[in-house]
This record gives structure tokens, C-alpha cells and sequence, in this order.
RNA sequence: GGGCUAGUAGCUCAGCUGGCUAGAGCACACGACUGAUAAUCGUGAGGUCGGAGGUUCGAGUCCUCCCUGGCCCA
């Protein structure tokens, strides 16, 4: 008789392997069908909100490694925030506007371009943007992320650029808005100031030169004995063509500072430097006349080296002795510490370069060069005067325009600033920093720094693809107008029509009636041209999408992105935020690292360490980037490679045939009929279900505190070590031999699928798809997605210390019985464990106790045919973790089953079923 | 150069306020099974806790310096 077809084994037409690729597209066109995130917010209408606002990507090229990252992570907050009785909505925003489209889509235009007007250029932006927007919307669905994506926000859309222009009349009403003549990052390739977030450190090689700035004053009191002979300031600079921009020689107040003679003239120099500097000059032959204070000199003048004019000496904290001479040549007009220390002495924002980097053509000597050729010329022209001490060249790290590569120079130009001290911003900024949860708590000191040190926030960009600064000038007198009741009525205007109205219309139509200028009386305006930084049109997103949409809360209770995001998105939303409202648009904020190869080093192109998303998903498919980014520590940097993936991959075919082996064994059960009650169980199977609420403890835990890699080892150490290597391998026997309906297989059962149906839940935030794979194979009613469910209420009812303390013990005899079992297999005394029977010997005592209440039920716990407490074991070993016990392993008495490959000395006995044990035959006969 | 941050077995992670021979899972090796089978079970071997000093009876855990990464800034 075939006794094997009397047996139930596992039914199931879930596959063991996942194919993902191929599968993740049928899941999400089934959710689309349902209209999965439609029902969930229906579902979430009464419950308490948890809003995560989403930090808008730039529509621009394929989404990236670290795209995935953010937006699976934020997929995993809120699907984990939804299941744990929250409504938590998801609004997937973009940003569209700003140069780098600008200059692709200047690149695709070519020479079109110059038959089109600035409304027609923003027109091809806007629709460069949304072909972006769309790719990258399809991306982001693709990794099974949740949203409300036929409804985003965009940057770009009317009703969010008339909030932006809103916002800015708000800083104007508060007097936050001001017009500056500021050295700020220009780059004269792109004619274009640079946003600092624009600007890149690269190695660059510079002239190098010291040159002297003869003393024309009268001496101080302290060095009158030096009179008569000429002396000379040494300064040390990398850019030359500043020099014709020098108003300033600047030293530090807190240093000593040396006369050199050197042959017949006197020069001066920070003392720590001379011995650096005189080699540096080629001159070995001198001798430190004297040291004084700088402080001595302070509002003295030299005289320019090339021009009729003074170089005031002036003191400054920011000199050191880390370079050149501690005499630092000091241009307002092209440096920030120069401008910062200028101001303080009133010195003129000189800046004699134009937009394309040429001197102006009144500028003395230079008119109409190009800057990087004046370098040349400047350095000439000091040597001819006698000025230039040494020439050379210098490499060291330097700004570049992001966009074109080229050097940057820092020159002063007219721009739009949100003030820092105004209405005090800065200092409202750094106190309300302490309101917001900052996750890791480092977060914190990393913004404060950065907005303790900030310079005032320059929102000017000469571009056309962006919100206007909705400002105006009197075309008599030339003043600026920033009124804020002028500029709510512009916003009124974007409302309805965009703003691509500013580059339509007159300023007359842009203008409430009746505005005059305040200076003349005038009723002649022009538009601003300049329109704002983004990251100003980010920063208001706030105000944009948390205030407009009414299923989203202000503040947010979370914002979520990279580090990097702390002088970003971070930085700019908690300036807009306290700059209009006096409260941060947060209550917390989560950062992650970056995504680095499997070294820790960064991707870059050139190494061509990049890994793309696309292939990720094509080679292991979403889940498995899922996976990824729940079982990595994103606190730190964020390792991916191919092991990584591979472990991942592994991990999850584990926890994918965990779910299936049971789905296998829950194939004949119904819960509504065969469920046992509780206090029927096995005593092993509510030890399952109390492993199981440990780890459904444990998981929740993780999701509320946003520490998912715990989560990750736990559900995998669950299916690996509680599940698969221990309880469900011992069920087998039970579920495999005993009769189909019979109390002993239905509790087990009935253990296995509370086990399955909580762990489905458990992993759904993270596993999205399998989840919903199992979901839809396990037996009895339940909601259409398992994105529908709840989490498991974690009640603790089949928690019980002492019976897991017992469990505990007796998988600790178990190891050691398997040690003797794998020795015994070496000997050929066994193959399979039900080969064996196994003696034990256990002193008296508490060990002894506990194996006398257990006795009936070893076998079972061991997988082998039988057990025996003896009082000694001849030729036993020594076990390792139970003090005393002696184990010992030989063959199994009897013989084996046919049926369920048990040994006994039952078989033989019965005359119906000769080759088969007395339980089974009991089973056969019922 | 500055600010913040990290460096524990091949991989991913634990190791609380310093205290037992540094743990887990996976990978790996070997073995078993062939009724979870491109599965499952068992056993085993892997770490000078980035390096060097120091504090301490005792340091992966505290201090200093250095090395190697990452983000941001200059």
C-alpha cells in the first residue's frame, strides 16, 4: 500500500520562488485596479493624521539609487503609520523650476533660442519639467510606494507659484526683504550668481603673488625711529586681477608683526611668517628690525601699488598665520570676509568687473580685459611699478560653477537678500530649532551651525525659469519697490494665470491701481527680472501643499531626507517657516546617509561604481531594494553591492518559504471550522504564539521608532531559528502523520496560521508585495489588500515567562542531543535523526525535573524515534550545556515505519497495515 | 582647512551607564535527508572590535593622536 497518500503533506500553489520582476508589475496594476491608496484614505477619514511631507526631487534625468532610498524609506513610514491606525496621506511633490533645466532645455533649443522670448524659453522648461516629472512619478510607483500620484504638487503649477510669491510679499511685509550690493558666487561663463548649493570644490592652479603696499602715512609713535626709509606692507594673494578692486590691507589685531630689513627697505609681516615668507621671496639675507602690535597702524593709510589711491590698514580677526603674510590685500567687492570687514570700516562695495567678467573700460590699465587675462597683465604692471615681490603658482581647492565647470569668481552685483537679523531670523531660527525631534539627535547641532554661520540669504538668480521676484523699480528715479500689499496682489494674479504673466504682461497690468513711487511721486515702474532661488520655491512648500490641501496637517509631524538636506530643504523650510510664521514647518526630522558602493566609497560615473535602481529591479526586482533599504542602518552611509544584494536575496527566499511551507500545511484548514480555542493548544504551539508576540513587540517597536534594520533581523531570525529550524521542523511529524481534522494537527494549525497571518502583516510595510502575495493565498475572509489590514494587536495573551523559560531550557538539551546526533551520523550509527534513539543521563536536580515533565514529548522535540532518561549511559558523551548530562545515540529500536518513518516496536503488529507503527495504524483505522 | 558623522567576523547587524572565553543570522566548509527539494536539517571553522598611545584592578565600551570613508562648508 502507497501509506504516503494517507499522509497530509503540504498542498500549495504558491510559488517557492517569488520572480519578482515579473510578479511586482501584476501586483501594482491590481492595486491600481482597486484603487488601493483611494480606499486607504477613505478608510483613514476618521482617524488621527499623520502627515509626512514629501521633499520634492528636481524633475530632471532618471531617478537615482538614492531616490529609492528616500522614497522607499518614506514608503515604509507611512505604510507601517497606516496599519498602526493612523491617516496617513502621501503627496509626492516635485521641483521643476531653476537652471539646470533652464540649460538643458537652452541646449536642446540651440540656436531657436534666439528667436524666442523669455516666455517661450519658460514654456519649453515647463514642459521639459513635466516629461521629467512623469518618468520619475513612474519610477517612484514602480518600487510599490503608496501615493496620491495623479495629484502631486509641483513647484511649477499656478496656484504654487502664486503661494511662493506670497510668501515673499509675507518677508516683505515683515521687512525681511532687502536690496544688497553683496560679493556672492558668480560665474561669468553662465552670467549668473551661484547659489552656494551651485558651486563646486575642485583643484585649480592660481598665480601666486607677494607684493608690496608702500606705507604713506605718518609712523606710529612706537616705530618713529624707522622714518626716513621706505617701508612696505607684504600682502600674498591667488588672484591678482583683485588687485586693482584693493581698498584694504587687513591684519590681525591679536598678532605680532616684525619690520624686515631687507637691503635698503623696511617690510612688514606677521612675525610667525617672516622666516616662511623670506624664502619664499628668495631672500636669505635680512633681519627682524622690530616687532609691534597691529593695532599700532589700525585707519593708517598705504598707498594702492598701481593707483592713485589709499589702502587703508584695518584689523580683522579673520587673518591667520595658516598662508601668505598675515597682511591679507582686502577687496569688499570680491570677498566675503572682505566684504563683512569692509563694511565695518565703511569701505566702499567696489567691484570694477561686469557680468561677463571684464573690467569696465574706465578701469585704469584693464578696461575691456577679461579677468583671466589680467592676471598676466596685473602681475606685469606690479613688477613694472617695483611692486611684485614674487610670482609663482599655487595649487589648491577651488570654487567651480557646477553647471559648466568653469571657475567662479566672487565679485559684488545688486541682488534680492532675506535678511538674517531682520525681525530677527537668525536668532528665531536657532530657538526654534530646539522645538523639532532631530532623529539621529546630531541632526540638530548640524543645523544649528549652519544657520548660526549663514550669511543673509541671497534669493536673486539672473535666469528665467523660476518664480519673478515680484518687485518694481520708478523708471524716473530708478528706487525699488518691495511693497508687500503690491506683491500680495501680483500672487492674487499668478493664482489664476501663473507667472509666466510677469513675462507677458506690462508692469502697469501686474499693478494695483494707484501705486506712485515713494521717493518721486512717479507712476512709471519696470519689472524685476531676476527671479528666486529655489530653493525659496522649495522652502515654501509648507505653505504650498501643508496649508492648501486639507487632509495634510501643519506642521508636518515628519520631513524625511538625506543629510545632505540639513543645509538644503531643511535649512530653507525652517528659514521660510520662522521667517513668516515664528514656528518650524516640522516637528521632526529624519535624515539617512548616502548610498556608497560596497567599499563605502561614493558612486561617481567616472568610477563607475553607480548602481541604478532600473537594474536592481530588473535583476531581483523591487522587493528586494525594499529589503535592502529596511535591513541597512540609514543612520550612517548606506552600503549596496552585489553580495549585499545576494545576502538579501537569500534572506528573502527564507521568510518567501517560510510563509509557503506553512501556506502548504494551512491547505485543508479553514479558520471559521477547524480553529482550536486557546486553552486546547499544545503546549509547543502556544509557545509559538508566544514567540510570536515577542516578535510582534519587537516589530512594532521598530516601525514606531524608525529603526527597521531591527526589525529586518528580527522577522528573519523568527522564520530561520524559531520557525524553520525548530518549530515548524518539529510539526512535521504532527501535521504529516496525525489524522487530517484530529485536535493534535488542527492546534497546530491553528498556531501556524496566527503565526503567518501576523508575520504578513509585520513585514507589509517593507515587503509590499510578497505580503500581498500571501495575503491573497491564506484561507479564510479577510480585507482586499493586506495594505487594507491592521497591524496585529499585540495583547501578550500567550505570553508566558515561565513556559518560555522551559522552551528555553529544553532547546538548550536539544543542541546538545544534536551535537551527539551529528557525532553518531560521522559513525554511520544514523543518517536521519529518526534513526536514533537517545539516552540521557541528568543528575539530579532541576535540569533532571524539567526532562522527567518533558519525557513523553522529547522524541518529538528531537525528531528522533525515541528517548530515554536512563541513570548512566555507557559510552555517552559529555554534554556541553547541560551541566552533567551524559547523551548518548544508537540505533532506534524496532523498525521503521512505512508511513511516518518513526521507529517502533509496534511495527509488525497488526495483521491489516504489517510495515506500519501503532499510532499510525490508529490513524488509518479511523 | 573647518563642522557633523562613521569604521565590531566575507555580508547585514547586536553588544545599555567600562566587568565573565566579543554575540546573532546569512554566506562558507563538511555532513544528513530526499514527504518544504533550484528546498529543509545538523555540525564546524571565521574577529589583535580601523591603528597607536593613555586612564583603570579591568576598555569594543572613557581620553588623546593618527588612518580610512561619508555629508556639508571654506
Amino acid at each position: 500500500m502507497d501509506y504516503k497518500a494517507t499522509l497530509n503533506l503540504p498542498v500549495t500553489d504558491f510559488p517557492m520562488r517569488g520572480n519578482l520582476p515579473q510578479r511586482e508589475p501584476e501586483i501594482l496594476e491590481r492595486w491600481q485596479n482597486l484603487g488601493l491608496y483611494r480606499k486607504l484614505e477613505e478608510l483613514g477619514r476618521e482617524l488621527p493624521n499623520f502627515t509626512l511631507h514629501d521633499g520634492p526631487p528636481y524633475a530632471n534625468g532618471h531617478t537615482h539609487i538614492g531616490h529609492a532610498l528616500n522614497k522607499i524609506l518614506k514608503d515604509i513610514v507611512l505604510k507601517s503609520r497606516r496599519m498602526a491606525g493612523f491617516h496617513a496621506p502621501y503627496v509626492p511633490g516635485w521641483d521643476c523650476h531653476g537652471l539646470p533645466i533652464e540649460l538643458m532645455v537652452d541646449k536642446q533649443l540651440g540656436d531657436r533660442k534666439r528667436s524666442m522670448d523669455k516666455a517661450e524659453i519658460r514654456q519649453e522648461c515647463r514642459s521639459y519639467a513635466s516629461k521629467w516629472v512623469a518618468i520619475q512619478s513612474g519610477e517612484f510607483e514602480r518600487l510599490g510606494v503608496l501615493g496620491e500620484w495623479d495629484r502631486p504638487y509641483l513647484t511649477m503649477s499656478h496656484h504654487y507659484e502664486a503661494a511662493t510669491a506670497r510668501e515673499l510679499a509675507r518677508f516683505a511685509e515683515r521687512g525681511g526683504l532687502y536690496k544688497g550690493k553683496k560679493p556672492i558666487h558668480w560665474c561669468s561663463c553662465c552670467v549668473t550668481a551661484l547659489a552656494e548649493a551651485e558651486v563646486e570644490y575642485a583643484d585649480h592652479s592660481s598665480p601666486s603673488i607677494y607684493v608690496k603696499f608702500p606705507f604713506a602715512d605718518e609712523l606710529p609713535a612706537e616705530l618713529a625711529e624707522l622714518g626716513g626709509r621706505p617701508l612696505s606692507f607684504v600682502i600674498w594673494t591667488t588672484t591678482p586681477w583683485t588687485i586693482p578692486a584693493n581698498l584694504a590691507v587687513c591684519l590681525n589685531p591679536n598678532l605680532p608683526y616684525a619690520v624686515v630689513e631687507v637691503g635698503a627697505e623696511l617690510l612688514v609681516l606677521a612675525e610667525g611668517l617672516v622666516p616662511a615668507v623670506m624664502k619664499e621671496i628668495g631672500q636669505s639675507e635680512y633681519r627682524v628690525v622690530t616687532t609691534f602690535s597691529a593695532s599700532i597702524f589700525e585707519g593708517k593709510d598705504c598707498r594702492h601699488p598701481l593707483y592713485e589711491r589709499a589702502s587703508r590698514l584695518i584689523l580683522g580677526d579673520h587673518v591667520t598665520l595658516e598662508a601668505g603674510t598675515g597682511c591679507v590685500h582686502t577687496a569688499p567687492g570680491h570677498g566675503q570676509e572682505d566684504y563683512a570687514v569692509g563694511l565695518s570700516y565703511g569701505l566702499e562695495v567696489y567691484n570694477p568687473v561686469d557680468d561677463h567678467g571684464r573690467f569696465y573700460p574706465d578701469v585704469e590699465f584693464f578696461g575691456g580685459l577679461k579677468i583671466g587675462e589680467a592676471n598676466g597683465a596685473v602681475n606685469a604692471k606690479l613688477r613694472e611699478v617695483g611692486a611684485l615681490l614674487k610670482e609663482g603658482t599655487v595649487s589648491h581647492s577651488y570654487p567651480h560653477c557646477w553647471r559648466c565647470k568653469k571657475p567662479v569668481i566672487f565679485r559684488a552685483t545688486e541682488q534680492w537678500f532675506i535678511s538674517m537679523e531682520a525681525n530677527d531670523l537668525r536668532a528665531k531660527a536657532l530657538a526654534h530649532i530646539n522645538d523639532v525631534q532631530w532623529i539621529p539627535r546630531w541632526g540638530r547641532d548640524r543645523i544649528y551651525g549652519m544657520v548660526e554661520n549663514r550669511p543673509d540669504w541671497c534669493i536673486s538668480r539672473q535666469r528665467s525659469w523660476g518664480v519673478p521676484i515680484t518687485t518694481f523699480y520708478c523708471v524716473r528715479c530708478g528706487e525699488a519697490l518691495a511693497d508687500a500689499r503690491v506683491m500680495h496682489h501680483v500672487a492674487d494674479l499668478f493664482e489664476a494665470g501663473g507667472s509666466d504673466i510677469w513675462f507677458t504682461r506690462e508692469a502697469r497690468e501686474l499693478m494695483p491701481d494707484g501705486v506712485t513711487c515713494p521717493a518721486c511721486g512717479s507712476d512709471d515702474f519696470r519689472k524685476e527680472m531676476d527671479i528666486l532661488d529655489v530653493w525659496f520655491d522649495s522652502g515654501v512648500s509648507h505653505a504650498a501643499v501643508l496649508e492648501r490641501r486639507d487632509y495634510l496637517k501643519w506642521p508636518a509631524d515628519l520631513y524625511l531626507e538625506g543629510s545632505d538636506q540639513h543645509r538644503g530643504w531643511f535649512h530653507s523650510s525652517l528659514l521660510a517657516s520662522v521667517g513668516t510664521r515664528d514656528a518650524t514647518p516640522y516637528r521632526a526630522v529624519l535624515t539617512h546617509g548616502f548610498v556608497v558602493d560596497g567599499q563605502g566609497k561614493k558612486m561617481s560615473k567616472s568610477v563607475g561604481n553607480v548602481v541604478a535602481p532600473e537594474e536592481v529591479i530588473k535583476q531581483f526586482g523591487a522587493e528586494i531594494l525594499r529589503l535592502w533599504v529596511a535591513a541597512q542602518d540609514y543612520r550612517d552611509d548606506i552600503r549596496i553591492s552585489k553580495e549585499i544584494l545576494q545576502r538579501l536575496t537569500d534572506a528573502y527566499r527564507r521568510i518567501r518559504n517560510t510563509a509557503r511551507y506553512i501556506l502548504g500545511n494551512l491547505s485543508d484548514f479553514d479558520p471559521e471550522r477547524d480553529m482550536v480555542a486557546d486553552e486546547d493548544l499544545l503546549e509547543i504551539d502556544r509557545w509559538a504564539l508566544a514567540k510570536l508576540e515577542e516578535l510582534i513587540g519587537r516589530v512594532e517597536r521598530s516601525y514606531q521608532e524608525y529603526e527597521f534594520h531591527v526589525l529586518y533581523h528580527a522577522v528573519h531570525n523568527f522564520c530561520s531559528v524559531e520557525m524553520s529550524a525548530f518549530y515548524l521542523d518539529v510539526l512535521k511529524d504532527r501535521l504529516y502523520a496525525s489524522a487530517a481534522g484530529s485536535r493534535l494537527r488542527c492546534s497546530a494549525q491553528t498556531a501556524m496560521y496566527r503565526i503567518l497571518e501576523a508575520l504578513t502583516r509585520l513585514i507589509a510595510p517593507v515587503l509590499s508585495f510578497t505580503a500581498e502575495e500571501i495575503w491573497s493565498h491564506l484561507p479564510g475572509r479577510r480585507e482586499e489588500s493586506v495594505h487594507l489590514a491592521r497591524f496585529p494587536e499585540f495583547v501578550g495573551s500567550y505570553r508566558d515567562a515561565e513556559l518560555e523559560e522551559r522552551f528555553e531550557e529544553l532547546l538548550t538539551v536539544r543542541s546538545d542531543v544534536a551535537k551527539a546526533l551529528e557525532l553518531a551520523r560521522n559513525d554511520k550509527i544514523i543518517g536521519h535523526s529518526l534513526d536514533a534513539r537517545v539516552l540521557l543521563a541528568v543528575p539530579e536536580g532541576p535540569w533532571r525535573i524539567l526532562l522527567d515533565r518533558y519525557r513523553e514529548d522529547l522524541a518529538a522535540m528531537f525528531i528522533v524515534s525515541q528517548v530515554d532518561l536512563v541513570a548512566a549511559v555507557d559510552g555517552g558523551r559529555s554534554a556541553e550545556n547541560v551541566p552533567g548530562m551524559q547523551v548518548g545515540v544508537e540505533k532506534a529500536q524496532g523498525d521503521k515505519c512505512e508511513r511516518c518513518w518513526n521507529y517502533s516496536t509496534t511495527v509488525g503488529d497488526s495483521v491489516d497495515h504489517p510495515t506500519v507503527c501503532a499510532r499510525c495504524r490508529g490513524v488509518l483505522e479511523v
